[in-house]
DNA sequence: ACCTGACTAAAAAACGAGAAAAGTCAAATT
DNA sequence: AATTTGACTTTTCTCGTTTTTTAGTCAGGT
């Protein structure tokens, strides 16, 4: 019980601060101070400070995630669910680019950070890019030759504009050509 | 005679430095050496480092955009016209970045420079692909709502991809994935 | 008009001292 | 035993100064 509430205070905490200052400015001395702990408690549960980071990131990972997921369940079939598939995760790009306010100055030092969280969610997205596909082929609103290519090259995609968000807020100017390329997508992929 | 000599040579040996080094590792006084030629020489022609760096990358994009373009001449119809496009536009990227081997290392700092220099011909591009996709219409082999917001998406998508070759050198992976896009989007805008 | 090389100004790198921050751990508390 | 603390050590960062390097200049030569 306390257990939990230490760690979760010094996640959320640090989760504050890290997003407004970034991972160099923020010091773990006044994550402490604003958690209400001595730093030694901080090191009881994190290894280091990029840890630490890593646990913040991974938390926001798993709440911006689970929306992902629900907006596709609640989709009524697997064109729409596609369509939100992609709809919802650029604005979970989006929204993670904006917490991370002070990640956008200085996008490229955290890069690894970046890739090393994402790696261990990447296999698991092209599964669930996979069973949407697979889905959609099996209710024969979809004919793809090779799914599990339609679905790398698809999240290739995705990724690649990723650091447009990053680098330069064009969401608005994005987000009408994400919708032609849906259309054009599903178009080209459905079962005619 | 002599001076397109002098100028030609100085952006020849400033290329093969420039590519192997890099914009800030390399010096003006090197490139002056092995020109064989006063490092006045060089100021008489580009006003500074920057314009002389300026020259090269426009004169390698003036031959690779050749390339692009007589790619697209001998295709057959808009289909055609259109995959060869984007594949020899991904190899014409590929062939960029592994001439450009220290842009690798540091694609990021380089970007100002590589905007400034395609802006010059991004506005070409567009209405090259809106062409393109404008004669397949006419030739009944398109059927295309928004010709400019379409040419906008499929470019988009096209510059988000060319991150990886900086970043990543994952050509071979990326192709087989850019073949089954290609097959997918001219689907999606194909006649039925 | 083109080219040179000595020179200047600016930028970058190196350096050392001190401050700040990350991390440690014995002791205290629960 | 698990958790927390706070004084302490080690590492990293910052800053001002000095030195070196580099970009750029320009009078003079061809």
């Amino acid at each position: 019980m306390r257990i939990d509430n230490t760690k979760e205070k010094i996640l959320h905490v640090a989760g504050l601060i890290f997003s407004k200052f970034g991972f160099h400015k923020t010091t773990v001395d006044e994550i402490a101070r604003a958690a209400h702990k001595a730093k030694g408690s901080i090191y009881y549960y994190f290894r280091n400070k990029e840890e630490l980071f890593q646990g913040v990131v991974e938390k926001e990972f798993q709440t911006l995630r689970s929306e992902l997921v629900a907006s596709i369940d609640k989709s009524k079939n697997a064109k729409e669910k596609l369509a939100n598939y992609i709809i919802v995760r650029m604005q979970t790009i989006h929204k993670l680019a904006n917490f991370y306010d002070a990640l956008k100055n200085d996008y490229l030092s955290y890069l690894p950070f970046i890739e090393k969280i994402r790696a261990k969610y990447d296999n698991e997205e092209i599964v669930l890019v996979k069973s949407l596909l697979t889905s959609g082929v099996n209710n024969n609103e979809f004919e793809i030759r090779d799914i599990e290519l339609t679905a790398s090259a698809l999240l290739t995609v995705l990724k690649g504009l990723e650091i447009p968000f990053f680098i330069n807020e064009e969401y608005m100017k994005l987000e009408n050509r994400m919708r032609e390329l849906i259309s054009i997508f599903i178009r080209g992929i459905e079962k005619r």
